[in-house]
DNA sequence: CAATCTACGACCATTTTGGTCTTGCTTCCA
DNA sequence: TGGAAGCAAGACCAAAATGGTCGTAGATTG
């Protein structure tokens, strides 16, 4: 549970891909503002994802301008903005919808049901700390190795069959 | 996306309710382990939730050593251990399964297919702190009222429709 | 104008989630 | 001592979310 969505999984890898596509561009010269740019197709090869998802993922993504889209022959897609100014919160929620981690946190701030959840006030701090996080993480924090990472996380917290 | 199942939902609240339960019993003097047990019916009426539902939720909750049962006329649900000593995490976890923010983190540490995933390890970190965040929140701090949670929760980053 | 690519919406299959029903066993108490 | 109240457990079904496909139309380039 708790878990991203594929969409959401793959929208992320085609935006390491690109970004890793812009800096090679960037390396060899290329000046054009769509550097980089690859087809969906290139991108779902290069992953093994379905192409047909991955193409409504892009255009999802290049509608919440994530993205800039190039139609034609050598066309596709590139990155919007350099990949450090890219969060993956916004890529997430662009693809997932906004994460509310109680069903009851609504838009209205309040719960529908009189009584039903005065549980919840604890957990959207829970919700807010998940938003904080993920808005401090940048795309371009994909593509490096994960040697830097503090070793925190080297502990199995997490595991345990369901 | 990214929400806990209504399933959480029902068991965090009605471990909400059984800890206020306890409190009202020890209150009253009573010394009894099984203090402020209440039926899963009662449970139910209490926050209107379907209550055949309720009860499986309840019985995985008693299966996961987090709350004790009793059979039997007068019988019903209470903590196994003090509210304070029951994390939020661990309630999720029992009812959830094993929460991996990334559907490709599995238990065996590494991903199932080669090249694909190389995104993941930045997102284990945050996998991480969701754990460390529920963890420290008590089913004892659900029972109070928000007053004292730090202002940072106001702001509505949270919010827009899907 | 043909090849290549995005854009978009309808559509279907699979999985997950939410919820119900049935049957059986335990405990209490009148 | 037997029935009412309650938990235990599993089969089962319905609804919703997710994952994935198809077809068509429009842009762009050579």
């Amino acid at each position: 549970m708790l878990r991203l969505t594929k969409k959401a999984d793959y929208g992320l890898m085609a935006l390491k891909y690109l970004a890793e596509q812009a800096v090679l561009a960037e390396q060899a010269g290329a000046d054009l503002n769509l550097s980089g740019a690859r087809s969906a197709k290139d991108i779902a090869e290069a992953y093994h994802i379905p192409p047909q998802l991955l193409a409504k993922i892009l255009q999802t993504l290049a509608r919440a301008n994530l993205l800039i889209s190039h139609a034609g022959t050598n066309g596709g897609y590139a990155l919007a903005r350099p990949a450090a100014d890219i969060s993956t919160f916004e890529v997430i929620r662009a693809i997932d919808g906004p994460l509310f981690i109680t069903s009851c946190i609504t838009i209205h701030g309040a719960c529908d049901l009189a009584g039903h959840c005065t549980i919840k006030e604890p957990l959207r701090k829970v919700n807010d700390s998940i938003t904080t996080l993920l808005s401090g993480i940048s795309v371009a924090d994909l593509i490096e190795p994960a040697d830097h990472l503090p070793a925190a996380m080297a502990g199995g917290l997490v595991n345990i069959e369901r």
